[in-house]
Parts: structure tokens; C-alpha cells; sequence
DNA sequence: AGCCTTTGACCAGCG
DNA sequence: TCGCTGGTCAAAGGC
């Protein structure tokens, strides 16, 4: 592998390698004992059994701290993602704790120690970006309790959903629980050692339940992210999408012809075709448009594989300077700025990595070799890398067989024309909601909840006097 | 000359 | 069946 290969090949096997390690089937089957805990009304509920698949049930609504909404730049960033959320203040860690199957207890505080078979211990620190405003609302500190419940209100995935779910309003658009899973996270992070070399119990982000008002406002929001349109079903194939700022695009070593715009509807700026033009054959295709929400935003679809080396020169730098502007109308292209040499990156990391089932494997190095040659940036830092999702198709969506995967899934709202205001950003719901349209009803949404948990975060640690997300 | 973009037409999927 | 929408084709022209 050269150095032009470190590219997606890296990130995706970097974060299934990361992510998709622990089994996290908690809506398939019978769930586990859960541990849920109250404080201050905020109710977490985790796995009662350590390093399994640990979830957190995230209720806004009964949370005394007001969070803050969803603002357009809230992308969601990977970091943020892997957090660890341990609602517990977790004194010295010394023994597995041992959970009474009769009387349904778990001795607090809870405490565990490093199982022989864990030989791989995350020592990094996520930082949890600190807000600049304080939460201005201050909880009383109230005890907290303990306790193991059997959770009977588990959503199943959507596969079944179809059997215990109906919807009976247009409006009210998500009668029932929405559950954001992310078992991806959760095996990321389910080991991770402290200052004192102490390991605590994290308990990741790997289900938060979303109520109906928040759900609204998560779907109308620019950060959620739309894909997996049903449109040509035949192109059956992977998809990496990149949310890349305009400083941030990459210079791309693939050479590309443009071969299409199209309008697209609910959009103002249009979006090119692109094809690989190193060989004629190569079935590699880019897609580019503007966010329609944020000017400065590029979305990049790569699909396809190319089925040759990368060329040796990179013909896209040389015309996306001189040749992509239109002679006509004298703008920038998306081409020219994408590849433009000019363009340096800021270093921010805004990465995301959703794996969706691929029809014919489940498999994620199947789908990591799959990915490895489409991201097309080969000079970044994996912490400088644009937002990245990686996306399949609708068919893919339904197969949710395994595991391995990263699942965002609830039903779209019957409504596509709510209105409202977004953060700051003065903008209607209906305008900044969605990259893509409404019309199709197997799309997946990715809303940036880690906007919502961060003042939460904050808080616990304010409540608990110490720095537990620091 | 070669490769590119532009752009209208055409095609395919879907409701 | 038809209209809408997104994706692709291909001719024309630019660099």
C-alpha cells in the first residue's frame, strides 16, 4: 500500500477495526438486564453486564437542563460520538461487579476490573468540546439510585417494526420510541482506562430514545443527514458521502470528467456528474453539490470502484484551475474548487463512518476493501478529515442482519413542510432540514444528537465535581 | 488533438 | 398511465 492508499481504506478500517467489534443486537433479541439511573430526573439505563452491548437512553424531555438545538454547523464529529457517558460517579474500580439474578440488584457504587481476555485498552482522551455558555439552568444534586430493570420497551429495529408500530397521525410523525443505535460506539469504547490506570465501565452512546418533539426537531435540521434514496435500484453499490467545508476540500488524485449537471429539486444550486476519466471502463462516479443550507458546505458522492491505478497525474488540478470555469457563465465549478491546488485544510475533524449492510456480505472488510479506493484524499491526517459517511443503498438498508453496522433509523414525517427556527441560524426547518428530498420513505436520517448530550455532559460533570468528560 | 465542460434530450424509478 | 425527479448520454464548443 502506498501512500496514496492511505486513504478511506484507512478510516473505514480504522473505525470498523474501532467500532464494530462488540455484538450489539440489544433490538433483536430479548434484551439484557438493564441498570438504569436517575439523577436529577435525567434517567440513563445501561446493560447491567460490563463490556456488553451497554446502551443510554437519552430523554430531553425530562432533563431539568435545557440543551441547546441543533445549529447548521453541527455536524456530527466522531469524537463527540465516542464519548463515554457514565452517568455513575465511578469511585475506585476493584472488582467485576456481580448482579443478583434473583433479587435483580447490582452492589453500588459499581466496579469492575479489566477481564483477562480485554488485551487491547484505549488510553486516549476524547475531549468533549467545552461550550462556551455555561448552562444557565443549575440542578439541585439529588441521589443517585441504582437500580436493575428488565426494559420491555425496547424498540425493535425496523424490521419489525412494521408489526408493532402504526402511525395514526400525519403530524405527530413518530408515534412510537425512535431508538438511535449506535453499537458501533458502543464497541469502541468499552474499555478505557482512567489517569489512575484504573478502568472504568463506559457506558457509550449506543441507544438514545427520541421523543416525538425532539424528533420533529432532529428530522427538520440541516445536520440530519438523508441517503439511501430508492431512485435507481440498480445501482445497487456503496456510496461514500463527504460533507467537506469549502476550505477543506481535498485535492482529489483521481481525474475526472464531468459528464452531467441536473437541478435538484428543493436545492438552489445544482449538482454535477462526474466520471472517472483515466479509463474509460472505470464505473468510479462523483457527484458534487453545494449544501443548500451552507454555502461554504461541498457534498461529494463517490461510487463505484475504480478498477485501475490511480494516474500518475493529476489532470483535475491542472483544468480545475483553468478549465472548469465555465466560459459561460465565468463561476467556479464545484469541480474547479474541489481540485482546485489552492485549497488547505483546516484540521478540524468532523468524521462520521456509518456502515450499512451490503447485499451480498455483511462482512466489514468486505466493505472496507470495497471503500478503499473511493476517498480519494490521500494527504490528510485521519484528524483532519472531512465529514465521511459511508452509505448504501435502500435494499442495503432493509437488510439489517448484522451486527456490524451503524443503524440511525426511524420513519420520515408525513409532513415536509414544518417550519421554525434552527439555533441562530434564523432558518426554516423546511429549508435547512435535509440533504436530499422527503419523497422516499426508506431514507435514513443521521440528526447530530452529540449537540444535545454535550450540555448534558457538562452538567454531569458540574454535578459531580470533577471532570468526568473532560 | 485531446480532454474538458456545457446543456438539452433521453431514460429509469417511483408515486 | 402519467408526471416528477434524478441519472446518463452525446453533440457542441472551449481551452
Amino acid at each position: 500500500m502506498d501512500n496514496d492508499d492511505r486513504d478511506l481504506f484507512s478510516i473505514v478500517r480504522s473505525c470498523n477495526a474501532t467500532t464494530f467489534t462488540t455484538p450489539t443486537t440489544i433490538f433483536e433479541n430479548s434484551p439484557p438486564p438493564q441498570i438504569e439511573t436517575t439523577t436529577n430526573n435525567i434517567t440513563f439505563t445501561q446493560s447491567a453486564t460490563p463490556f456488553c452491548s451497554d446502551d443510554f437512553t437519552f430523554n430531553p424531555e425530562k432533563s431539568p437542563v435545557s440543551f441547546s438545538p441543533l445549529k447548521p454547523n453541527d455536524f456530527i464529529d466522531l469524537d463527540k460520538l465516542m464519548i463515554n457517558f457514565n452517568p455513575i460517579p465511578t469511585p475506585a474500580i476493584t472488582s467485576m461487579p456481580k448482579i443478583n439474578t434473583t433479587t435483580n440488584t447490582v452492589p453500588s457504587p459499581l466496579t469492575t476490573t479489566i477481564p483477562t481476555h480485554i488485551t487491547n485498552i484505549n488510553t486516549s482522551v476524547h475531549v468533549i468540546h467545552t461550550p462556551t455558555t455555561p448552562p444557565t439552568i443549575t440542578p439541585i444534586i439529588t441521589a443517585t439510585t441504582t437500580t436493575i430493570i428488565t426494559p420491555t420497551t425496547i424498540t425493535p429495529i425496523r424490521s419489525d417494526a412494521s408489526t408493532t408500530m402504526t402511525k395514526t397521525s400525519a403530524h405527530e410523525t413518530n408515534q412510537y420510541p425512535t431508538n438511535y443505535n449506535f453499537p458501533i460506539l458502543a464497541g469502541q469504547q468499552q474499555i478505557q482506562k482512567n489517569i489512575n490506570n484504573q478502568v472504568s465501565l463506559p457506558k457509550p452512546v449506543a441507544c438514545i430514545d427520541i421523543t416525538t418533539a425532539h424528533f420533529d426537531r432532529a428530522y427538520n435540521h440541516p445536520s440530519v443527514v438523508l441517503f439511501g434514496s430508492r431512485k435507481r435500484k440498480h445501482n445497487n453499490q456503496m456510496a461514500l458521502v463527504c460533507y467537506m467545508r469549502e476550505d477543506e476540500l481535498p485535492k482529489d488524485p483521481w481525474a475526472w470528467r464531468k459528464y452531467g449537471q441536473k437541478p435538484i429539486k428543493g436545492s438552489p444550486h445544482p449538482r454535477s456528474y462526474y466520471k472517472c476519466s483515466t479509463w474509460s471502463d472505470c464505473p468510479a462516479r462523483r457527484k458534487v453539490e453545494k449544501c443548500k443550507t451552507q454555502e461554504s458546505t461541498y457534498i461529494v458522492t463517490y461510487e463505484g470502484e475504480h478498477n485501475h491505478a490511480k494516474p500518475t497525474f493529476n489532470k483535475n488540478v491542472v483544468v480545475g484551475t483553468s478549465q472548469c470555469k465555465s466560459p459561460k457563465t465565468g463561476l467556479h465549478s464545484a469541480e474547479e474548487i474541489g481540485s482546485s491546488t489552492n485549497i488547505t485544510k483546516s484540521g478540524s475533524p468532523n468524521v462520521v463512518m456509518l456502515q450499512i449492510d451490503h447485499p451480498e456480505s455483511s462482512n466489514a472488510q468486505v466493505l472496507a476493501d470495497q471503500s478503499k479506493i473511493l476517498y480519494p484524499e490521500m494527504e490528510l491526517l485521519e484528524s483532519q478529515l472531512p465529514v465521511v459517511e459511508e452509505v448504501g443503498s435502500s435494499s442495503n438498508v432493509r437488510n439489517l442482519g448484522s451486527h456490524n453496522k451503524m443503524i440511525i433509523e426511524f420513519d420520515e414525517p408525513q409532513s415536509s413542510n414544518v417550519t421554525g427556527v434552527v439555533g441562530d441560524s434564523n432558518l426554516p426547518y423546511s429549508e435547512t432540514g435535509f440533504i436530499g428530498s422527503f419523497d422516499d420513505d426508506d431514507d435514513i436520517l443521521i440528526p447530530n444528537i452529540t449537540a444535545w448530550s454535550e450540555d448534558y455532559l457538562m452538567d454531569f460533570n458540574r454535578l459531580n465535581g470533577v471532570a468526568i468528560f473532560p
